[in-house]
DNA sequence: CTTGCCCCTGACGCAGGCGTCAGGGGTTAG
DNA sequence: CTAACCCCTGACGCCTGCGTCAGGGGCAAG
C-alpha cells in the first residue's frame, strides 16, 4: 500500500503521515525501489490509534514521549492495563491535559461570564472594570 | 510622556503600544523633534479602554473595525450608549464572539468528559472508539 | 566626553497540526 | 509513447498578540 491509500484507509491525508513520521510517531516504512514508502495494515491501524488519541485532546508531543506505548496500543487485540504496564503508560499526560483543558474552561467560562454580564449592564460597550 | 512611561502608566509595553499603532488602534502620538513617541494621559486612558476589551475577549481585528468607538469610551466620562450610538457599537462582534466562546466552551467540556471516561474505563491508555 | 538607559524601525519567533506550493520523478492505463 | 495521477523532499503559511533580537541614534547625569 502505498502513502494515498494508506491515509485514506486512516482517515487521513499522506502529508499527516509524513508529519507523524517526521515527529516520530510512526516508524519509518519500508521503500519500494524507486524511495516511495510502502504501508501494511499495521501502520494503517498505528495511525488510527494515533489519531484516536489525537482526537481526544493528546497532543503529538505527548505521543512521542512515549512511542512504544503506540506499539501496544495497535497490536491487534491491544495489550491494555496488563499487570505491569510499565513506564509507558500515557496516564501522566493525560492528567495534565486534564488539568490544562480544566484551567482553559475555567478561564473560558469566566470570560464568557465577564462579557455577558458587561453586555447586559453597559449595552455591550465598555466594561466598567 | 514618551513611550516607556505611558506604557507603563496604561500597564503594559512599549512594544504592546506601537503594535496597537501598527494596527490601527492608536493614532500615530506626536513625536518629538528627534522621532520619538510623545503621549498625553487622554492616550494612556485609551490604551486601558483597549487592554479592558482585549481582556474581554475582543480582538484586536474586532477594535480595528471601529476605531471611533474607542474615541467614545476614552471619553472622560465616557458617553455610553447614548440615545443614539450609530453604527459604531461593538455589540455585534461581542455577540459573535460570546457565540464563538459558547462553541469552544462546549467542545472542550465534551473533549474533557470524553477524556475523563477513558481513563476511567481504560485506566487511562486507549480511547475504545 | 562618556556611561547608561531609553527610543527608533524592521523582522523573525512562538504554538499546533498539518495545508499547500515548488520543482522533479515514478507508474500505469490506453 | 503519453497523458494523468501519484509520490518525493524542502519550505513557507496559518492565527494571535505581542516578545525579542539586530543595528543605530538620543538624552540627561557625572
Amino acid at each position: 500500500m502505498r502513502i494515498g491509500d494508506a491515509a485514506a484507509a486512516a482517515g487521513t491525508t499522506p502529508r499527516a503521515l509524513r508529519f507523524y513520521e517526521q515527529r516520530g510517531l510512526l516508524r519509518p516504512p519500508a521503500r519500494s525501489a524507486s524511495g516511495q514508502r510502502e504501508y501494511g495494515p499495521a501502520e494503517v491501524a498505528r495511525v488510527r490509534v494515533i489519531r484516536r488519541l489525537l482526537a481526544v485532546g493528546l497532543t503529538v508531543d505527548d505521543l512521542a514521549s512515549r512511542p512504544h506505548r503506540l506499539d501496544l496500543l495497535a497490536e491487534d487485540p491491544p495489550r491494555r492495563c496488563t499487570a505491569d504496564p510499565g513506564p509507558e503508560t500515557y496516564a501522566p499526560v493525560v492528567r495534565a491535559r486534564l488539568a490544562t483543558l480544566d484551567a482553559e474552561i475555567a478561564r473560558l467560562t469566566d470570560l464568557r461570564t465577564k462579557l455577558a454580564h458587561h453586555i447586559a449592564t453597559n449595552g455591550a460597550d465598555v466594561p466598567s472594570a
